[in-house]
DNA sequence: TATCATTTGTTCGTATGTATC
DNA sequence: CGATACATACGAACAAATGAT
């Protein structure tokens, strides 16, 4: 039998009572920055218990409305109406011959280099399980929104092996490390994939997330254009909340003759 | 006085239970697929009280390890050592001269045709607040995962005007929109834009999305590559946790003219 | 089919701790 | 210091879904 028969039913109390505030909020009742009533009065407001007033913000926190503060009360957050603050532009570019360049870039802190064994995503987009790489930390920001991020580059000791200066200054800018791959003669093309997920607690505090904001978490994998062989990977961990990704999209002849992922599709 | 003055503090007791049995997922003690001792199991194991345990519990949904379900119990799920299975390909293909495509697709419905006003993200892309457009909204699944999708077309009147073409079958595929404008005489050039959040209660229903997962949205503009003028914009709605987009990132000329976001970043 | 034990979901109560003003 | 507000933790009871008897 199936399983999803009745769609009718009551919802919770506690839903209830978040629905009708998240209405008073989108509807201009709460603006932006306003304080909620305390849990105290809603449990007067709405005739219900402490855990019910409790479960009701602490919905509307999990749906990204409201933040909040011990001691102080509960904020409503700006409404989503717009496109994150920060706009991190992905592209890459190349002068006439030979030159690669970056969008600029604002690093907290210097580089972290370390070396580490591949596993997870990167161990699968670069086909190197549990091959060990270089590896470089920096802790990004945007000065103008306060965003942090968090970026790695990967650098297979097998790459390291084949253009040597990579591993002199790994902690080199990006560009620069795309540079020296070309000049050892290779030509290189980036494919870059997107997901988010729940922060891990670490990430959490290192990024210093907010309660219902997500990672959005972008691989990009230069790879030897002629063999379609990986050689390098970034890591960019970014607070969906605040980051939007940019693109460009070039137009290129169809026939993919190698899987680049598992299923294929679009639109 | 700071208010960021003692970093050390004891983590909440709910913390510290999820904190373990969160490592004892990772390190393989709870296996994806095994049930999760019961809330009052834990109790007993852990020593504390109702609440706490099944505090303990929310937090590891809300950490996407685990999904509760009523009267059977609590399931652990894939650990997300992996890329989500379905893999969008955001490529866009155009044959010598002329004739565009696009990768795959499958839609479950037939595609619903509406006229709506733009607000939100697409009217800032579009730079046509309150502007009339017509809608074109598609449910999309991977029928191998079973992951499901949202994709709308926009087509604002005013492109509409002047490719007239558009408006008499704006339900066909995205590949036929292009080759019409690229048919008009205007050269194509498209920009991606992405960024997750918290799903909305219709979105979490349409799409049948889990308790912790969020949305991966994102934004590609068709412009005129003369003017930067925009001309259509389409929307994808992908759950982030079983959903990844892929780009192919080719590289540009470096010296962008006009400004495409607020402010401008990358690695 | 019906009943029952188990498990999670919702709702109520109380008390204490801690941050903010 | 006190008042307020959220955070944590203890308790109880009933509802609803599941699976097995």
């Amino acid at each position: 039998m199936a399983a999803r028969e009745h769609i009718e039913r009551r919802p919770a109390m506690f839903m209830q009572v978040a629905q009708r505030v998240a209405d008073d909020i989108r509807s201009g009742r709460y603006k932006p920055g306003d304080l909620l009533p305390s849990e105290k009065h809603m449990e007067d407001m709405y005739g219900v218990g402490k855990h019910t007033a409790r479960s009701a913000v602490a919905e509307l926190r999990r749906m990204g409305l409201v933040e909040s503060q011990q001691g102080k009360g509960t904020i409503v957050l700006a409404t989503g109406q717009a496109l994150p603050a920060t706009s991190v532009d992905r592209a890459i570019h190349r002068t006439t011959k030979g030159s690669w360049s970056l969008p600029t870039t604002n690093a907290s802190e210097t580089a972290a280099v370390s070396r580490t064994t591949l596993d997870g995503p990167p161990a699968l987009l670069l086909g190197q399980q549990d091959q060990d790489a270089i590896s470089v930390d920096r802790l990004l920001h945007d000065p103008t929104t306060g965003a942090r991020m968090a970026h790695r580059v990967l650098i297979p000791l097998a790459t390291a092996a084949e253009v040597p200066t990579l591993a002199e200054q790994p902690d080199a800018e990006v560009a620069d490390l795309y540079q020296q791959l070309a000049d050892a003669g290779l030509s290189l093309e980036f494919t870059e994939r997107v997901t988010a997920r729940a922060p891990f607690p670490d990430e959490r505090t290192a990024l210093g997330l907010s309660d219902a904001s997500h990672l959005l978490i972008a691989y990009r994998v230069t790879a030897d254009a002629d063999q379609g062989r990986p050689l390098l990977c970034e890591e960019l961990k970014a607070p969906a909340d605040t980051c939007q990704l940019a693109f460009t999209v070039t137009p290129t002849k169809p026939p993919a003759k190698r899987a680049t992922g598992r299923s294929s599709r679009s639109e």
